[in-house]
DNA sequence: TCAAAAGTGTTACTGCTACACCCATGT
DNA sequence: ACATGGGTGTAGCAGTAACACTTTTGA
């Protein structure tokens, strides 16, 4: 048997399905949609949509993302600083399972989005309704319940949280959940949020500003936390944390 | 829109891929198979094929790999040891480029195995040719030349190649190349080709031995390194490595 | 003056690297 | 006897956790 056979094979719908993720009153949140028709109509679900024919999977992800949030894309190797509204977006997995989808063949390729608290939460998206909820509304039901999301949308959503908090120990990424400049203990509150712990601000002060390349200095300084004033800071090039941040144990 | 409008969707072809990874004479080696028919006649290619209609992705990767090597996958909460030539299995990525296959829109999901090294190199596999070849071939390859994998199965393999790497630093993945029962130095003699470096033996036999539910003594002990005789060790029940296994810098 | 958040210093401990050294086998 | 790989002991160092302490603002 050829594994390029071009005639006769299954066809598939191909989708992709947003995780979108951001920090909200010292919240994980993650964007999602209400249902319109069935199945599971009127049921939460994650955004999402068919993949056009002459469309690649990141751009197609790219796109929904703009639909929904109004959220642009970092460019992944830019020297150009974040305008402030733009988001980190990386495949996360894929959803096959031939049942997932009650009435046809439905592949989706899962894309994880992390970006900063939106001041429009949903603003430039489609007319119907969305909503930010803390990821535990979803995560903490179990399997079809009325409050759970549609589909496999709660595995997508806990693969997608999953993949967030392991990240960020061993990359810059929390930055993604910041505004373009920020402080370091609003960066620490991005982590206390994300990991559901408490950290010492202290050392992580120090971790932080510690390792080359994590965090530039823009020279400013703010007290919108209150407090002594803090100095401002970009999101340096460095990509990776070494060593990592570690995570409490408990 | 609807993110799931029944009617009207572009059709997809959806494959899994394979990135089968194992270690042979102290390298690292990938399984390749020789295309008998355009495009890329002749050229070296990952295995893979078409997901079933009514197949799960796992399982359609799955079953590429029986037919490709006679490996079985590993039960993953399986307390059951090993029987020997079983392989881990996971996905890897989704690929979907609208050019990546030129005659029709192809979306693969491509998975990653691990194996140990075989006796049989495909036995039980398709007629067509087949062989392990040391992933430098492949990756040393710049983009499209004679020697370089079809369609960008290059990449794919890199990627593949990445995720091994950089996942036995924190899991027990390693032991998914050693055969049931193994020795603190076979394990070592797999980092050290995984990961093109050499490890210091005394440190390397503290960290594994010293991690509880990596490795669990099976009581034997072998020769079959020369020297003094070895413990023998099955893998243990832990999966995630904690502290991580440090990849020396350069 | 006080609360709140930023930031620095210091000590104790963990885990790693590097290397000296001993052990048990095959030839 | 000696080569080969298995395994233990130990000193020095890097990085972290815990926490005392100072700094600079707003109310």
């Amino acid at each position: 048997m050829s594994p390029y056979d071009p005639s006769a094979f299954p066809p598939f719908a191909v989708t992709v399905d947003l995780v979108v993720l951001t920090v909200r009153r010292h919240e994980l949140c993650a964007l999602a949609v209400r249902r319109g028709e069935p199945p599971f109509q009127g049921r939460w679900a994650l955004p999402g949509g068919f993949v056009r024919d002459d469309e690649d999977l990141a751009a197609a992800a790219a796109r929904e993302l703009v639909e929904e949030t109004g959220l642009q894309v970092h460019d992944t190797d830019a020297s150009v600083p974040s305008a402030g509204n733009d988001a980190h977006l990386e495949q996360l997995a894929t959803y096959g399972d031939p049942k997932r989808d009650p009435r046809m063949r439905v592949v989706s390729v899962a894309h994880l989005a992390l970006a900063p608290d939106l001041p429009a939460p949903t603003a430039g998206g489609d007319a119907h309704s969305a909503r930010w909820a803390a990821v535990e509304t979803f995560l903490g039901q179990t399997g079809d319940g009325a409050g759970a999301l549609a589909f496999d949308h709660g595995q997508i959503l806990a693969d997608g949280v999953e993949r967030a908090r392991s990240k960020i120990e061993y990359s810059s990424l929390a930055t993604a959940f910041c505004p373009s400049e920020f402080t370091v203990g609003e960066l620490r509150r991005v982590y206390e949020a994300v990991w559901g712990v408490v950290l010492d601000p202290r050392n992580f002060h120090r971790k932080v500003t510690g390792t080359p390349g994590f965090l530039v200095p823009t020279g400013g300084t703010t007290t919108r936390q209150g407090g002594r004033p803090a100095q401002l800071f970009r999101a340096g090039g460095a990509t990776l944390l070494n060593p990592p941040m570690l995570r409490p144990e408990v």
